[in-house]
DNA sequence: TTTCGCGTTGTGAGCACTAACGTTACTCGT
DNA sequence: ACGAGTAACGTTAGTGCTCACAACGCGAAA
């Protein structure tokens, strides 16, 4: 019978009702070191008689382990993360490892308290989705104090941490590049696009290099903008910077907005790209509520495929990613950093995929010169 | 200048380096006792010097608190769990608090060993949805090693713990009766009703009495299936038995196939109700495949608003759980109880309401006797 | 001057557990 | 028969920090 006291048996008292010393015990309860299978069970009665309960909390100071993993993400809310999370949660629970989620609100202040908060708790490892590419000190302390780290989705490139991505050029290169087959020229593209100011947007445009080492790089909001820019000049089209618009972080309302202004401009786009969720639902908002048809009046591809794009209209095209597996790659490369692996980092790049559905119709193309 | 090193610095290091006591470092740092402004000028200063961060292990090996609150759900992916962590976390993070997130997947022996990992890491506090209601002997082990548990959603009622839950009978008997007013006669019902067999089925609704202690009172999708049930009876129609049906924990394709089952019988339902966000994706995959359209073809309520419902035909009429509030509420409830309040439990119900939108059309109510 | 009290600091114990090491008893090979 | 090896256990020293307690100085009250 477990007691009824208010605080849990010690292992000194097991000891002493089991009549061994305090080491013994250790050595039963904590599966390590050498005893007799009398002892074992002695030990074990006594355990289970007190209702015993290992106190990780002194284990983890003495060994320095904690076996519990930290993780930081802009919103837990949002289902990419939330499906990251939970393939984080499986690959822990499977070694016996608790996560501890903090929610940075894409606000770096808030990340880097986060961060701090997790390494005095000690944790065995970060896995972070980081607000701040720019500057991250804040990890690279937790990397000196022999905490690894694993990134994903945004990538802090000059730190020496394991990375778990997916191709966001190359994926949406392909959608947009569908559109264009499909004989769609005017292709409006919803997304986030932070850090930054106008004047950089049309920069980026102009200057668009798959190579080159930009902050903006590390953004897959701005990966996928180049995916775009370069689907267009592949087919000898240059993109028109009125049809580029970007929505403030976490911004639903301003999602919304952009799409309604961007499908009633003069010269409207006969298509749309969204680049997150947060985007799609945005312009689906937008679409409803001119009581457009998918296809017939706006072609569609959204990046995430959330739940919903299999029923809506004639089923959305989408680029999905494989969130779970983002999460599960990324916990296993943590635990085996934790576990001592010390080999150069691995830099995981994970394939998303176009799920053809019917919001892409084809437009005529104009007939020219 | 953080240090670069691999092990952090220990107070007693502070401690030499400013030239006074580790306790009196202590005090400082940790922000209790007493100390003179010069003291603490010169021990700041030494622990800014050393990268000095404090470990909460081995705070909380010695005060019994360990700033952190476990939370067990059935899968964080869901966004109604999501939802809910994401108002837990905003409350913990306000109050420094760092949060354990662990998945039952709705299994009673996960959810056990869930609870055993959040005790030995000595959480200061529990927030569990629970999915053995039935015997949470687990929970009762934690309540008696002064670990403060709050309950929502699913509640083992006599368990001695604050709750946090919405009146799902009352809520889903208004928005069936929403449906009965508006001529409907024969409506579907889509919910997960686990735990029970098909006969408990029949004696439930058969019985159904709001003041029955029995153990499905406890299920939120009993719950809704009594509401369900309420507004049948008070509108002087016995429900009909085929009209319920049931689908397995987690079986998204389950869900359609009911839902197509269901809307291809013979004398098909005119409405539907869906009880859960999982069961309004199956109902929308099998409209979307019978090309039904919403509201000419059927009607529809689901419960729990999700994104899409505001621009899914035209648009879904449902049923709305304040989701962050229940997070926030639970939370604050804990860390009450943690903060060492002893009031006796504390009940929350909170609002739910109707979200009207456009899926529900007036059937003609067929000329009788 | 004595007494009291308060602010300030140091000392030492201890939180629950593990790891290193010592001791003992026993086995095995030569 | 004897040293080496090993299994089984105990003793002790930590792990980083807090807390109770004692000690001390200093100003105010008696």
């Amino acid at each position: 019978m477990a007691q009824r006291s208010s605080k849990s048996a010690t292992i000194i008292e097991v000891a002493r009702q089991a009549g061994v010393s305090p080491a013994t015990a250790g050595r039963v309860l904590g599966d390590y070191g050498y005893s007799s299978p009398e002892v074992q069970e002695k030990v074990r009665a006594a355990a289970a008689a007190l209702g015993y309960r290992p106190n990780r909390l002194a284990k983890g100071l003495i060994t320095g382990k904690t076996q519990t993993i930290g993780v930081v993400v802009g919103d837990i809310e949002s289902p990419f993360y939330a499906s990251v999370l939970r393939g984080i949660a499986d690959v822990a629970r499977g070694s016996g490892f608790g996560v501890i989620v903090t929610n940075s609100d894409e606000s770096a202040e808030r990340e880097r308290e986060a961060v701090q908060l997790l390494l005095e708790k000690q944790v065995d490892g970060l896995i972070v989705s980081s607000t701040c590419v720019g500057d991250p000190d804040h990890l690279q302390a937790a990397i000196s104090s022999n905490c690894p780290v694993v990134q994903f989705d945004r990538v802090a490139t000059d730190l020496e941490t394991d990375t778990v991505v997916i191709d966001n050029v190359a994926i949406t290169r392909a959608g947009v590049t569908k559109l264009i087959q499909a004989g769609h020229r005017r292709i409006g593209i919803l997304a986030e696009l932070a850090p930054g100011k106008d004047k950089d947007l049309a920069a980026f445009v102009a200057e668009a290099d798959p190579s080159d080492p930009d902050l903006y790089k590390h953004y897959p909001s701005w990966q996928r903008l180049l995916g775009y820019v370069e689907a267009y000049r592949q087919a000898g089209i240059e993109p028109d910077i009125e049809l580029i618009r970007r929505v403030p972080t976490y911004a639903s309302a301003a999602a919304r907005k952009e799409a309604l202004d961007l499908l009633t401009m003069r010269d409207a786009p006969t298509a749309l790209f969204t680049a997150d969720g947060l985007m799609s639902t945005g312009a689906l908002q937008a679409i409803s509520a001119l009581k457009l048809a998918i296809p017939t009046d706006v072609s569609l591809i959204c990046f995430d495929d959330l739940d919903w794009m299999q029923f809506v209209a004639h089923g959305i095209t989408a680029i999905s990613q494989p969130t779970h597996l983002i999460g599960t790659s990324a916990a296993e490369l943590l635990l085996q950093r934790i576990g001592g692996e010390d080999s150069a980092s691995q830099h995981r790049v994970l394939a998303a995929h176009l799920v053809e559905r019917g919001s892409i119709a084809v437009y005529p193309e104009e007939v020219s010169g």
